[in-house]
DNA sequence: GTCTATAGTTGGATAGAC
DNA sequence: GTCTATCCAACTATAGAC
């Protein structure tokens, strides 16, 4: 398909205004204008409002962030830990920064407490599949004796938290300008754990 | 005056309703409700809705939590760093965990992306207090040799970050079931934490 | 200060023509 | 699939009696 067909427009402005005013800031009409029809056409494509909020929720749902961020040249590095992981924290800032994740993450820290259609929305659930990733890596590197003998999962947590606040904090601003300035946080952060957890 | 606690029972009730419904979820029909008058009473004590609003939000900036968690027996114990610091950590939980607080930061996560009335509103003006005083904390473990000589700023952020992502985590249920889950986890963080900066 | 009554607006959603 | 037209529920806010 050359163009987006009007059901995924529909679904792309949504996104947009619910990362911005919120689940029950953002109208059909204005969702609607955005798309460039009227309200009533709408309902040809979704339902309810109800209804494009939560094929939002699993079009991302069905993301995984494996693939994208531990591609196997990455995951070659193992053996350079350090290095590993700067290029780890940086792929994952780049893949929090893209534009429909910001718009989630948004999405997902205003509407976790709303329970739109009993839906639960939680961050761990949203967190869960990276912190799964960051066990396998750091439980690996336990065994291989690269790092201190801790626990992975706490490890794991330890790693990805500084991250995701310093993602969550610049996430208001809506340039990209001061995005040097959450990898050089990120990179400070991973210099600072991977000291705390090497073998000397 | 005959009801002199009306305004502040509004207060409540706001940041109750806006706490899980969001401010443009919320209603001032709800709020009157809860509240046990009409809506038109609310206006005898606040012009608008927004107004309901910063009157909730000024509240919260004149709140320092210095006083309350920097206690002087707790300054005392800068001696014994490894106790210090869970004890403050501890503290730290308790204080995010007061019913009031929960509900501002639910409101906070929220409403940070939506600008009511031009209203900056982020997570980083809401923890700078709190970073400062761990920046001068960290600042004199160092300058007295209790702890390797890294950047207070950065080990202010390395403490706290763990333990607000943790208390935003668990801020989603409303019960209060399982706070010794999150001590535990603060408690293990600490552990990590002190580990990492102690000089052997 | 609180009430009733109501203005005036915006919201989600439907019916039926094309 | 999109349009015009419309419904009606819910919202913020005001006016005036008590």
């Amino acid at each position: 398909m050359k163009h987006p067909d009007t059901k995924e427009k529909i679904l792309n402005a949504a996104l947009d205004f619910f990362s911005r005013h919120g689940y029950s800031g953002a109208s059909i009409r204005q969702i609607s204008r955005a798309v460039g029809i009227r309200e009533s056409a709408i309902y040809n494509h979704y339902k309810s409002k109800e209804e494009i909020f939560l094929a939002i929720l699993s079009s991302f749902k069905l993301k995984t962030i494996s693939k994208e961020i531990l591609s196997d040249d990455l995951l070659d590095e193992v053996i350079n830990p350090d290095k590993f992981l700067k290029t780890f924290a940086r792929r994952l800032i780049e893949h929090w920064n893209k534009p429909g994740e910001r718009k989630f993450i948004r999405v997902l820290l205003m509407e976790q407490f709303t329970h739109i259609s009993n839906k639960e929305l939680s961050t761990t659930d949203y967190l869960s599949e990276l912190r799964e990733i960051c066990r396998l890596i750091f439980s690996e590197m336990v065994k291989t004796k690269i790092i201190k003998p801790l626990d992975p999962g706490l490890l794991s947590e330890e790693f990805t938290a500084p991250l995701f606040l310093i993602r969550t904090e610049y996430l208001s601003s809506d340039d990209f300008v001061d995005i040097n300035t959450v990898y050089e946080r990120a990179n400070k952060h991973v210099e600072f754990f991977w000291k705390a957890i090497r073998i000397k």
